[in-house]
DNA sequence: GTACGATTCAAACGTTCGTTTGAAACGGAC
DNA sequence: GTCCGTTTCAAACGAACGTTTGAATCGTAC
């Protein structure tokens, strides 16, 4: 709003509206359903912009994710370092929170802000190219290792193993919920139709009680055959 | 492999070689990013078969689709049907046995068989036009609600919407876990490359946990903005 | 006003897509 | 051998895709 740089004033607009109508775009029909016609008409650009301002229809994708993936992962990093992991209490509840609050609560956001991006972050690793997925793990990775440093701390009777599995039941329910949020009300007659606050809510419950579940029995030595 | 039906037996073959081209495709490269050409060309085929059989691409996914999705939903159906709930013991553990084996298992099958098939149905939610995601839904319910019922008779602390979303946070996690396992070793360094008999070991350990946390506290009465 | 870099625009490029077509090849029935 | 329904095949269709091009337009500095 603030009308800070006075020069190049009009080439930002359409680049915003370009990532804007990509994300939202990418969000409701996927990434190679999403043409850059489609995308430039919503935008009210020119088909060209696009390859003016991003090269390439990828270069648009990695412009998308990396607009919104810094601010979200330094979120999850502060949050985290702001938890107590000293104390047994409810550490890993603030933990899950840290890592899952960023993203849900970006849904509620007024339209054009991170609202659509929350909903594309579930299905980003089954769509994108290879390229772009070695992108989001790069972008990702760091993030999550501090989270898993955390975690173990948190759970030092579990294995690195079963910790790593646990963790990553956590980043798929969190995902799968985000992404396909709608759906789910429809498949729930409207029952699952909660706000971004209550889904958290019960998110937290359910993933904290798995984390802090007993380490699990079974022919762990001699390993098995797959 | 029995020569049972001795009428129309080559133009099976091409059908059925068109079903698993398409299935490993879209498993590799989802749904959009396969085409026809790369299809018929997996399947030893010509380009025009697939409308010959199927009638068009979408006839070919439905056809992917509902070839694998009966078989897996009535073997849901019967292990749930064997699982005892009336002691409080491991009975959560068998419903989601129940739920989560008959995929897992299907992910070691001889290539050629369902082992591509698990790996897709991850990715079921968000790719598929409005049509193909109907008729998933309209496979899926019946199923989706017996376990419901199952699981509301072994937690009756819980509200009907707080255990709706408990099933859809396992249902995620599983998901998640089967669409993007390679991607998942890749992540953690190799370290999660488990086996699908450990693998499902570990998911039901955590979403048994999950399952049996108390109900969350919260405003409920009041609801909440969104 | 003129010159210049930055940005926008309409039009076209070559490629690939899903689909259609009409003829060729197949396989039992008579 | 002839016929006929089934299945395969090569070739082409129109449409949509990502990308490129070169001129028009804008804002700013001189």
């Amino acid at each position: 709003m603030t009308e800070t740089e006075t020069r190049t004033e009009h080439h930002v607009d359409t680049r915003e509206a370009l990532l804007d109508a990509a994300e939202k775009l990418f969000s409701e029909h996927g990434i190679q359903a999403s043409s850059l016609r489609m995308i430039t008409q919503q935008a009210g650009a020119n088909l060209a912009a696009v390859h003016y301002h991003f090269g390439s229809k990828e270069g648009l994708v990695r412009a998308v994710f990396s607009r919104r993936l810094r601010p979200l992962e330094d979120e999850r990093f502060h949050l985290l370092a702001a938890c107590d992991l000293s104390g047994e209490g409810l550490a890993i509840e603030q933990v899950i929170d840290a890592f899952v609050a960023p993203l849900i609560r970006r849904m509620r956001e007024t339209p054009g802000g991170a609202q659509e991006f929350a909903q594309l972050m579930g299905r980003v690793f089954t769509e994108p190219s290879e390229e772009v997925r070695a992108m989001l793990i790069q972008e990702l990775k760091p993030t999550a290792d501090r989270f898993l440093g955390a975690l173990r701390q948190l759970l030092p009777h579990l294995s690195d193993k079963e910790l790593m599995w646990r963790f990553h039941f956590l980043a798929g329910g969190m995902g799968h919920t985000v992404s396909c949020r709608k759906m789910l009300a429809r498949f729930s007659e409207e029952l699952c139709d909660s706000g971004p606050d209550e889904m958290l809510r019960y998110l937290v419950t359910f993933m904290a009680s798995g984390l802090r579940a007993p380490a699990t029995a079974g022919p762990d030595p001699q390993g098995e055959p797959a």
